[in-house]
DNA sequence: GCCGCGCTGTGACCTGCGTCACGATTGTCA
DNA sequence: TGACAATCGTGACGCAGGTCACAGCGCGGC
């Protein structure tokens, strides 16, 4: 089904065929050269972890290509997932901008390529150009946005269905580009395990398990691997009262 | 008990005492005056909401005195506070910056002045100094780790009694400056209600009582009106896990 | 092809805490 | 000082979902 594709590096930000669309890279001439400057790209595997929650900050980290999880463990080995952070975004800046230990593990879901700025470089590419400012305040802003919907999730949604069908809903945002849907039906592409599936919405796995194949069963739901299929939309939005 | 005080308005940012121990007032001469020139001071009455949440944003507010409650509420009336903010804070960050409604719904506790700006002359502000673009990555960077530590409390804490516990053990950071005190007891000051310490937490009032009640049955905690005293630290730390 | 590991499905059990209900206590304003 | 509202204390009940245990299943590696 999937064709091996070769995975495409990009090296030069100024002629970066996404810039335009990223929430950070989006910067004026003189701002992206200095960028390029500053930035050693690397390449990381599907697993591959950016930082480690409690380390001393070394830096913060652009993504270009790939997802990552960030997620935050208790000492008893429990863990949720924060959020998962999309290309654009740039990682560990809370840690770099005020020198405390990382927040959070960030661990890629897929083969990733990033840009990796060392803390006093980047602090001081902060400090000489105003628009980076800006940019820093919008993702920490998003950061945020990001933390507030997860209290709300975590704290006033009531049953663990009503959670689940706000994340389903939330990935049907971007649906799958496919050709022979069928009107009504919203395929999306889901590459979490129900594992971590579990750890987004603060539950445990069989009962995700279990929920899942309550929306199957209801006919809500189809899945099919990675792809799964919205059957119906609006019995799915009716469970969700936020 | 308490003697009537008279409340002290703070009219120059520039003469300002507590400047120097403020998140975000501490600013150099030149940014100081141009804050100066921007704000407009208030005083609210305990109990006076400067935001709402889903409001379209009108500006920040920069809390000279007294502390403010950050809530957000669900479509059924059930709201969880976010947190509480202290004098320093700069408040309506998030929706000033990004220019989208007010993620949060700011109530002061407690008789309150508050400088506002207007969004656009803020953002004018941000552009024209390089400091204050430091300044709002701090204060956002703070209400990171605020967000953060409360999504771990929800989602990690598995018990209520660890919860409040942490939260306690949280206040007794900054005790009350109390003379008399015996050593190994904490005096705090706590003007939440129980209902409030149950939207923290993200549990029932009368979940709160009963623990709370548990706690002082075990003697680790004394509660005379606003003043508490945690009687036994260890104790209470060895309920909290994370 | 076969083996093994990570993922998923499902039953059984049980407990923490949310909810309702009501009464006691405290604070506050006229 | 008295009355009313807000806050707090506590018993009873029920159930959502966490936990444990184990069984199928798919997929990649050798």
């Amino acid at each position: 089904m999937a064709t091996k594709q070769v995975f495409q590096i990009i090296e030069n930000c100024l002629t970066c065929p996404h810039r335009e669309k990223r929430m950070f890279c989006n910067l004026p001439a003189g701002a992206l050269r200095a960028l390029q400057s500053l930035k050693a790209t690397a390449v990381y595997p599907k697993g591959a972890m950016l930082c480690l929650e409690g380390q001393q900050p070394r830096g913060v980290f652009i993504l270009c290509t790939g997802r990552a999880k960030l997620s935050t463990t208790s000492a008893e080995g429990k863990s949720i997932i924060l959020r998962i952070a999309e290309p654009g975004e740039v990682l560990g800046l809370t840690a770099a901008v005020s020198n405390t230990p990382y927040e959070a593990t960030v661990e890629t879901l897929e083969p990733t390529q990033a840009n990796f700025i060392p803390q006093t470089e980047f602090i001081r590419f902060l400090q000489g150009h105003v628009e980076i400012g800006m940019k820093v305040a919008q993702q920490l802003t998003h950061n945020c946005q990001c933390a507030y919907d997860e209290i709300r999730s975590l704290g006033l949604s009531n049953s663990v269905p009503e959670k689940l069908a706000k994340l389903i809903l939330g990935w049907a945002e971007n649906p799958l580009p496919i050709a022979n849907k069928r009107p009504g039906e919203i395929p999306i592409r889901v590459t979490l395990t129900q594992e971590e599936i579990a750890q987004l919405a603060g539950t445990s796995r069989e009962t995700v398990s279990r929920t899942l194949n309550h929306f199957k069963r209801k006919g809500w739901l189809r899945v099919n691997g990675a792809t799964w299929w919205i059957m119906n939309r609006s019995e799915m939005e009716k469970l969700v009262t936020t």
